[in-house]
RNA sequence: GCGCCCAUAGCUCAAUUGGAUAGAGCGUUAGACUACGGAUCUAAAGGUUAGGGGUUCGACUCCCUUUGGGCGCACCA
């Protein structure tokens, strides 16, 4: 069990033995570390429901509290603060036991979860618009995943809307004699296109300017995208080997990113269930007439603003994103019975997913214990405040982004490393630089990506934790070297060793409020106060010379506990530590 | 027009969800070293939390208001 639940335990056990009742004790740690450790700040509202003296009652909670041999001191300050500070000895076992069971995390109850991220479309590169979305997708569903949640990543792709149609008009028009163009064609895929992923960087702008400027081209579009959704073989042919050359490269880069899925469902499969979907909310009376179009009234009573409704199906008889998100939700609930579904996009997102939740949840599509939930995030912007753009104004693909970072760090690694290992160096230090800047702000702020502040060699940068990680892996190996292996934790000198020991004890806490919050930018700080804490200790102390044998094993024991939190929380951050830096 | 979000140190961001003296990083200044990987560590300066009012033991946080930004409002996704 995690340490500090079990102090707060121990709290609660003294506070009921004084004949107070409470549901929950959080110890949290101390904004003046100068009074002690850890504070707990229960006092005040407990002496408000029973209407005594704070400062009494956390007096003689205090008296009750040195009784316990893990509470080394504990003292009431202000208006009925409770500071705490532990003993040392206790913490070493504590943490000894830990590291024995290597749990560091026991399980939370069981749930399943689906988690929608990523969502790339089709035929458009991979640009920094979609960063966000696949890292912050992947750190949560690792850690949903590493606190005991059984969890389902779905990119769910882009592939089935009007975008598809223009940009198959564009090559269309440009190319009006390829084979899936002609009568009677009845082939899977499209052989003869002369398409690369590069062609598709550039083709849907062009396509979707030239068919926002003329009605017609718009018009051709839509008919085209209505004939896709009817499953016409020339269009369905080609729109599959679209999506085969957009798939390549899709994938390569999310391997690079570490970030996988489970499912690679889009738009399309959803596709399935629309008919069967619609004739159930008609038969459920839910679907009406307006403008040409059918739409499901989603408004409620308390809404301060009109909710518009959802759009079912276009007066053009074509359907658009919120007919397939609904019929996902429809799927899923069919064949994944999740308890919750996550879905993690852009904050402008949020009416959208308003109005889908709204008619799922009032078409019963699902029940009510089923949570549907909006994982809003900001937008990332240059160093203008601006979307980010290549120095030319064109759009950032993330292998832009990439090479950049790339080029920024591989200038830091030590020059004695050459050739393939320093290019591949390169690459993991950059990508671990990039998830890091990313996760580190909170989530629905928008942030400035700042390519030499982020790739600084000091800082609270990725580079920063990696070289850490790096050096603890070093100094362990040497310890070895020198015949301590599995070392025990059995002394220390409270010369910022206790520092970092205090330091992991929040660790518990900080990735369940992460998970609740969906709020990776505390892991990241987590990450940065633990190696700072850590490298404090480590500059003023001399571990592996150390004369008192005791202490130096047992600081190579906490050296590897550090390291051991690290391996982890950038596991949970999807951020690969390299060899060499 | 209606609604949502934001405004915190020179810059970029936090603030345990109402707790004590609002904290970090960068930058600036001053320091530490035969150094286990110095891509390190320490310290200092830097704030009327956009302005005003209210709620209470206590407000960056909640309510009202003014100003200045961003975003969203069915046939793009």
């Amino acid at each position: 069990m995690d340490f500090l639940k079990e102090q707060e335990k121990i709290i609660q056990n003294v506070l009921t033995k004084l004949g107070y009742e409470i549901e929950e004790v959080t110890i949290e740690g101390n904004n003046r570390k100068d009074l002690g450790e850890f504070q707990y700040n229960g006092m005040m509202s407990l002496a408000k429901k029973y209407h005594q003296n704070p400062i009494e009652m956390a007096t003689k909670v205090a008296e009750e509290l040195q009784k316990e041999p893990s509470f080394e001191k504990v003292t009431v300050a202000g208006p009925g603060f409770l500071n705490i500070t532990f003993s040392i000895q206790s913490l070493i076992e504590k943490i000894e036991e830990i590291r024995k069971s290597k749990e560091y995390l026991s399980p939370l109850p069981k749930k399943k979860i689906v988690i929608d991220y990523g969502g790339p479309n089709v035929a458009k590169v991979l640009h920094v618009g979609h960063l966000r979305s696949a890292n912050i997708g992947e750190s949560l569903k690792r850690l949903a995943k590493a606190l005991g949640y059984e969890v389902i990543a779905d990119i769910h792709l882009g592939d089935y809307g009007l975008q598809m149609g223009m940009i198959m008009l564009e090559i269309q028009t440009r190319y009006p004699n390829l084979s899936c163009f002609q009568e009677n064609f009845h082939e899977e895929f499209v052989k003869d296109l002369p398409i690369t992923n590069d062609d598709l960087i550039d083709l849907y702008p062009i396509a979707s300017s030239k068919a926002k400027e003329q009605e017609e081209i718009m018009n051709q579009a839509r008919e085209i995208t209505y004939k896709l959704q009817q499953n016409h073989p020339g269009y369905k042919a080609l729109w599959r080997s679209i999506m085969e050359i957009s798939l390549k490269d899709m994938k390569e880069i999310y391997q690079l990113l570490s970030v996988s899925f489970d499912l690679w469902k889009g738009e399309s499969d959803a596709e399935t269930f629309i008919p069967e979907m619609i004739e159930d909310l008609r038969k459920k009376g839910l679907v009406t007439q307006s403008e040409g179009a059918e739409i499901i009234e989603v408004a409620e009573k308390e809404d301060k603003i009109a909710v518009p409704p959802l759009l079912l199906i276009k007066s053009n008889k074509t359907v658009s994103y919120e007919t397939t998100d609904l019929a996902t939700i429809w799927d899923r609930m069919k064949n994944l019975h999740p308890d919750e579904i996550w879905y993690v996009t852009d904050k402008r997102q949020e009416l959208h997913f308003t109005q889908v939740f709204r008619a799922a949840k009032k078409a019963k599509i699902v029940n009510d214990q089923t949570k549907l939930e909006f994982i809003g995030f900001g937008t990332m912007n240059g160093n203008d405040g601006k979307p980010f753009k290549t120095r030319e104004g064109g759009i950032m693909t993330l292998r832009n982004l990439i090479a950049l970072v790339k080029e920024a760090v591989e200038k830091k690694i030590i020059p004695s490393i050459t050739g393939k290992e320093r290019e591949e160096l390169a690459s993991t230090i950059a990508i671990g630089t990039i998830k890091f800047a990313d996760l580190l702000s909170q989530r629905s702020t928008d942030y400035i990506f700042d390519i030499e502040k982020f790739s600084d060699t000091s800082g609270k940068t990725g580079p920063f934790i990696l070289y850490s990680t790096i050096r603890m892996r070093s100094l362990l190996k040497k310890a070895k070297e020198m015949g301590i292996e599995n070392p025990k934790m059995t002394q220390l000198k409270n010369n910022g060793d206790k520092k970092v020991l205090i330091q992991t004890l929040t660790l518990r806490k900080t990735l369940e409020n992460a998970l609740k919050q969906k709020s990776l930018h505390e892991i990241a700080n987590f990450l940065y106060l633990l190696n700072n804490t850590y490298n404090n200790f480590y500059a003023e102390n001399r571990i592996l010379t150390e004369s008192d044998k005791n202490v130096r094993e047992s600081w190579v024991a906490l050296t590897e506990y550090v390291y051991e939190i690290n391996q982890l929380l950038l596991n949970i951050l999807a951020i690969e530590i390299p060899t060499r830096m």
